[in-house]
RNA sequence: GGUGGGAUGGCCGAGAGGCGAGGCAACGGCCUGCAAAGCCGUGUACACGGGUUCGAAUCCCGUUCCCACCUCCA
């Protein structure tokens, strides 16, 4: 099997096949940097498309991959104002906050990460385009897209417009309640752009169409991000760019909730929790591991018991390779195993995938207890090329292990030899409460000492 | 009102007509001087009520409850 993608707007997986052979061209949707990001935000703009993007390349495709940030927007300008920054300084903290964020689970950077107000002439062009076509129309500075004008409306969100719950506000000029706005006539006080229709600010849906054209081209393979964007985002941006003619999008992926008490996180609720809330006690890659533990299309329910256990099984994971690299040497790559790659290639089933991980370590772990170091060490390289596609080799950047310099890590080798070659004499005397004793001091300086069938081993204890 | 998605063993979570995914926890065993780690074994779960079928957690009908979107939202 190769690559099936699941596609919001037919609502059915798909074999995936890129317009161009050879190359993938991902568009996903990024914050509004309004404020600091949440964990749900991370899975849902960050760990989902990165994981996709590793699967992608490594099914030998190359990707290009555009993330976009929508740097001025009505929440920007009035948390801003509240706090009496420039609104470009708000935007800046805040898109930094995300770009720490995303970094530190691990996402790889998109190829490109546009801003929306870089943009400016690609977005007016469009609308003026659109205007052109008669799918468009200026009133009193702002301009709204004509949503009935588009035959296609609803195609991706299988909304009818007579069936929708109306609006209150009906702004002035507006033609009808549906229509949106694609430019907004600047208030006193507000950041503006000059446009044909008077100083103003692009509306929100416009920046990912020419964002989008602007560095994928009028047609382009996967459109993503949370499923709260599907409509009304994804549906108007579909809109423009299908009002242009433009054949936008071929897939469209949406991602689900991390949730709290069957919630949804959002900051409007107040129940969120931020990546350094959680990285306080749990590592960046535990936590990588347990936002891919769910399908992307479930809702995660977040609990700190889920996380703990989900902390514990990549702990499983990652023990093996440390004990391998440890008594064997270093890890090399190896084959994907084809129930691991028909499981990603099913519609990204990471927690099939990692069941074919466990699987794998358990294999890993019998033989090195047997001492079987030819067949231990293949099966690490299996694992870590599993975990490498998944953006959680504990090997690879951004995650350290051991953290310890190499000067450091030699004296420590040293001191600790000497300890063990201690209690081995203990021990070979049968003089047991010295050998425990060496063993428990080793114990609370945080040193982990294990028997094994190749002789006494030592570790870090592992820090959550 | 419209549009979607859910309810799986103690817990988390896959699967989607027959062969008990995987993880966490628990219990038993092996290994060990004792440990630790690891390995082996132990659980007959699929919201409820009907139906189809040789066979249903998976399909059909009905019921209950939950969530999301239709307004800013990953």
């Amino acid at each position: 099997m190769s690559l099936h993608l699941y596609d919001t707007a037919t609502r059915a997986v798909r074999l995936f096949e890129p317009l161009r052979p050879g190359v993938v061209t991902l568009y996903n949707c990024g914050a509004t940097v309004q404020w600091y990001p949440h964990i749900g935000h991370l899975r849902g703009a960050g760990i989902v498309y990165d994981v996709l993007r590793r699967w992608l390349v490594r099914s030998g495709y190359e990707v290009i991959h555009v993330r976009n940030v929508t740097d001025i927007d009505d929440k920007i300008l009035q948390k801003a104002a509240e706090a009496g920054r420039p609104w470009w300084e708000w935007a800046t903290t805040h898109e930094r906050a995300f770009s720490d964020a995303y970094d530190a689970l691990g996402c790889l950077r998109p190829s490109i990460e546009p801003r929306a107000t870089g943009h400016i002439p690609q977005i007016i062009a469009i609308i003026a385009e659109l205007i052109r076509a008669g799918k468009a129309y200026a009133a009193a500075g702002d301009v709204y897209f004509a949503v009935r004008s588009q035959a296609d409306y609803g195609f991706l969100s299988g909304q009818r417009l007579d069936e929708m719950v109306q609006g209150e506000t009906e702004a002035a000029g507006k033609r009808d309640s549906a229509d949106f706005t694609m430019w907004k006539a600047a208030k006193p006080g507000e950041p503006f752009w000059d446009s044909p229709w008077g100083p103003g600010r692009p509306g929100w849906h416009i920046e990912c169409s020419a964002m989008a054209k602007a560095y994928l081209g009028d047609a382009f393979d996967i459109h993503g991000g949370g499923l709260d964007l599907i409509f009304p985002h994804h549906e108007n941006e579909a809109a423009q760019s299908h009002g242009i003619g433009d054949a936008f999008a071929q897939y469209w992926m949406h991602s689900h909730w991390v949730t709290m008490s069957g919630e949804k996180m959002s900051k409007s609720l107040g129940n969120v929790l931020s990546v350094p809330a959680i990285t306080e006690h749990t590592r960046p890659i535990a936590l990588r591991y347990y936002l891919i533990s769910v399908h992307y299309r479930s809702s995660i329910e977040y609990s700190p018991k889920a996380l703990d256990d989900a902390a514990k099984a990549f702990a499983t994971i990652e023990g093996f390779l440390l004990r391998v690299a440890d008594r064997i040497g270093e890890i090399g790559a190896g084959e994907l195993p084809g129930a691991f790659v028909d499981a990603m290639d099913d519609d990204l089933g990471v927690p099939r995938a990692l069941a074919v991980v466990h699987d794998r370590v358990k294999v890993g772990n019998a033989a090195l207890a047997g001492g079987d170091h030819v067949t231990a060490a293949a099966e690490a390289a299996v694992v870590r090329s599993m975990l490498a596609v998944l953006g959680v080799d504990p090997f690879a950047a951004p995650w350290t292990i051991g953290g310890n310099d190499d000067s450091l890590r030699a004296a420590t080798d040293k001191l600790i030899a000497q300890l063990l070659a201690d209690r081995a004499a203990a021990r070979a005397a049968k003089d047991f409460a010295t050998a425990d004793s060496i063993r428990k001091a080793l114990g609370q300086a945080g040193f982990a000492i294990e028997d094994t069938i190749d002789g006494p081993v030592w570790s870090v204890n592992p820090a959550q």
